[in-house]
DNA sequence: GTTCAAAAGTGGCCAGACCACTTTCGATGT
DNA sequence: ACATCGAAAGTGGTCTGGCCACTTTTGAAC
């Protein structure tokens, strides 16, 4: 079965032995990688070969190179496929739709764990939260949905809505009006009250507001 | 501005420039691109330069390379965005649970859009599948669900899920139980009705029954 | 007009070279 | 012993040229 992969398409077949090589090796995020002629040795193939994998993966922002210094891996947040893809693709309206609804997704499940289980009462980050919220009249839309999800406690889902959100950030990475700072409060505070309903209708109603900006 | 791109990594600005010929030459999806000697001369850079970026884009999906005949511009739904990502973040995610979260989190959601548009009632291809619900013992699971998601439409969603499904996949990829078809069918039949709520009940008893198995 | 083999075109891969840049390390001076 | 600094080694960036395997085109023979 494996022997398909490695059948052809020896970039390919680089990118999946890279990958296993970081596991191995327990490569973490920032730390270095075998030198491209290293690599070209170890695997057995032409150096080519290797910095075409490793030019993939680069496009895709899951590796750095520093010019005479080395490759290293990248930290996750730093992936920048979505971009790459948002060059070629984005024209298409219909996926445009697609990625919202999908990191909408997300956050109404987080705002529905949360409004279930309570967590954000017991959590001491969201009192600095609230308080910014009192004090400050703006706030950004962008953190306010982050900080949803990584209470919610799936960091999976957290990764893909990281992904997501990456796409349309101007349109969420921006202060809110006071309009909007208002419906938000109200949605955290049914979220801390446990009113599931009630903050995922104070959430669509964010939502409505954000694609009329 | 542009001086940016083009100062360093000529890899890069390949890339870009590649988008900006298929945009301007009018490419459509499937046909040819330049080969890549050409491109070379073209673009005034080394073949293996114009390999590095061809490569790349190949790694993603969004071309296609056939050995000896050329290079092709890739169909819109052959991208393999969430394919690539999924290789890198789903490896280091340690959570099995988060995974089935996740999953779910895409499951539930479609059962709720579907739910609420009634697109189910519309399509010719559910009546199959209720025919051999009614006819067969039983049903394998995975179908269950995909037909679900790709029923939903979110085409984005229905790769995320796919990607996540692939990892319980052993626990997912076999048939119901007669207990499970039960549920199943009181699932679908509250779907079709447009009874969000007890689609949802159904649901979450399947899952707990899949846990226990 | 058909058939089919040769030729041309194309991607797959490699080896070697040179450059620009960074890191390492040791000689030098204090 | 320590700091400084420059040479050497290491590394990525790019190009050239070559050979192979495969596909498409071409043109000659039928």
């Amino acid at each position: 079965m494996d022997k398909k992969t490695e059948q052809k398409k020896v970039f390919l077949d680089i990118v999946q032995q890279l990958r296993q090589l970081i596991k191995m090796e327990e490569i973490q995020a920032g730390e270095k990688l075998p030198s491209e002629r290293v690599l070209s040795e170890r695997l057995g193939v032409g150096r080519s070969s290797v910095r075409e994998a490793l030019r993939s993966l680069e496009l895709l922002g899951l590796i750095e190179t520093k010019h005479g210094g080395g490759t290293f891996l990248a930290s996750t947040h730093k992936h920048q496929l979505v971009e790459i893809l948002s060059m070629f693709i984005l024209e298409d309206e219909k996926s445009k739709k697609d990625v919202e609804l999908t990191r909408q997704i997300h956050e109404k499940e987080a705002i529905r764990v949360i409004s279930c289980t309570g967590t954000l009462r017991t959590l001491p980050v969201w009192d600095s939260f609230f308080v910014k919220l009192e004090i400050e009249d703006t706030i950004n839309c962008r953190d306010v949905l982050r900080e949803i999800i990584i209470t919610a406690g799936n960091r999976l889902s957290l990764k893909v809505w990281f992904q997501l959100a990456a796409y349309d950030g101007d349109r969420l990475n921006r202060n809110s009006t006071e309009e909007e700072k208002l419906i938000i409060q109200t949605m955290l505070k049914s979220m801390q009250l446990g009113y599931e309903k009630e903050a995922l209708k104070a959430y669509e109603q964010w939502m409505k507001t954000l694609r009329s900006n």
